[in-house]
DNA sequence: AACCAGGGAAGAT
DNA sequence: ATCTTCCATGGT
């Protein structure tokens, strides 16, 4: 068992993540005592790290422990990447006194991109959650973990590639998947199992490199592939216009009569850049009432 | 009961 | 190329 203290760049608003978090119930987490247990899958081995907030928005500070074995610094470097803790958000607070979206930022001090725990993973879970409704979208993800994954001292790792690769689609059928959904599910895990798609690689890549391959791949649209580089990859500059909640946020926002169609919604992120996913994720947070 | 949901593929112009 | 319809199923 180890423990290290780590400090990131106000302002960092962990307690939001945690409160995101909860909405998910294959994550392990206790927002009363601010820690969430992160699972790590490290050449096919299993490690879970705790990492605790110590500090506050504005003074962010946690507590890093775990009980595995494996290389200390190895799994920090990851949770550290994984929270984006290297990356100054008030200099994205800055760039948004200067837009339209300057009061939505003031309301909400210090949203991260904290991505997903694997790459894959969030592919997974972007893929079944398109166009359900925020609680059937995790009720089918968790049926899926529980079902296919692993579970650790309470904490769940999904299926890999190529368990997934294995499956049948009736499987799937059993758990409410629709017949596509199921077909994209279990598609994409084979082309990634057979290395056809190389999603470490893709990480490495361009937006708009990325989104051409993955777009390609049936079951997978500009929506899918732009919340992947958010969220699984943790680039700073996407909007998903195909987004019906960012679609919402906009329209209750600037008080519109109707949701933004894609040209309004370019005219209004026009001054976003480089750092529209804070925008995104600023705007679903606004939506949620926290 | 009808419409919506943090889309995307297939079919029709 | 762009617009429309269908896919599936739970939530409201």
């Amino acid at each position: 068992m180890w423990k290290e203290e780590i400090e990131s760049v106000p302002e960092y608003d962990f307690d939001y993540t945690l409160l995101r978090w909860s909405l998910d119930p294959l994550i392990q987490l206790d927002r009363d005592e601010r820690w969430v247990d992160v699972p790590v899958k490290l050449d096919d081995e299993f490690h879970i790290v705790r990492v605790r907030a110590l500090g506050t928005t504005s003074q962010p500070l946690f507590e890093l422990s775990s009980s595995s074995i494996h290389d200390k610094e190895t799994l920090i470097d990851h949770v550290f990447e994984l929270f984006q803790w290297g990356s100054d958000l008030n200099r994205v607070h800055q760039h948004f006194q200067k837009t339209n979206l300057a009061a939505l930022f003031q309301n909400h001090y210090g949203t991260p991109i904290v991505k997903d725990f694997h790459l894959y993973d969030c592919l997974m879970k972007v893929i079944i959650h398109q166009q359900l409704n925020m609680s059937f979208a995790y009720t089918l993800s968790t049926r899926f973990v529980k079902i296919f994954g692993t579970e650790r001292k309470g904490v769940w790792f999904y299926p890999s590639p190529e368990q997934t690769a294995a499956l049948e689609y009736d499987q799937l059928r059993e758990l409410q998947f629709s017949q596509r959904k199921a077909e994209y599910v279990i598609d994409t895990s084979k082309l990634i199992a057979s290395g056809e798609i190389d999603l470490d690689k893709l990480a490495l890549e361009s937006n708009d490199s990325v989104s051409d391959t993955l777009v390609k791949v049936r079951g997978i649209g500009p929506w899918t592939a732009e919340n992947w580089l958010m969220f699984g990859v943790g680039r700073e500059n996407l909007f998903p216009k195909a987004d019906i909640g960012i679609q919402n946020a906009l329209k209750s926002y600037f008080n519109m009569e109707k949701k933004p169609d894609y040209e309004e919604m370019e005219s209004l992120s026009k001054d976003w850049a480089p750092f529209k996913s804070y925008a995104s994720l600023t705007l679903w947070r606004s939506i949620e009432g926290v």
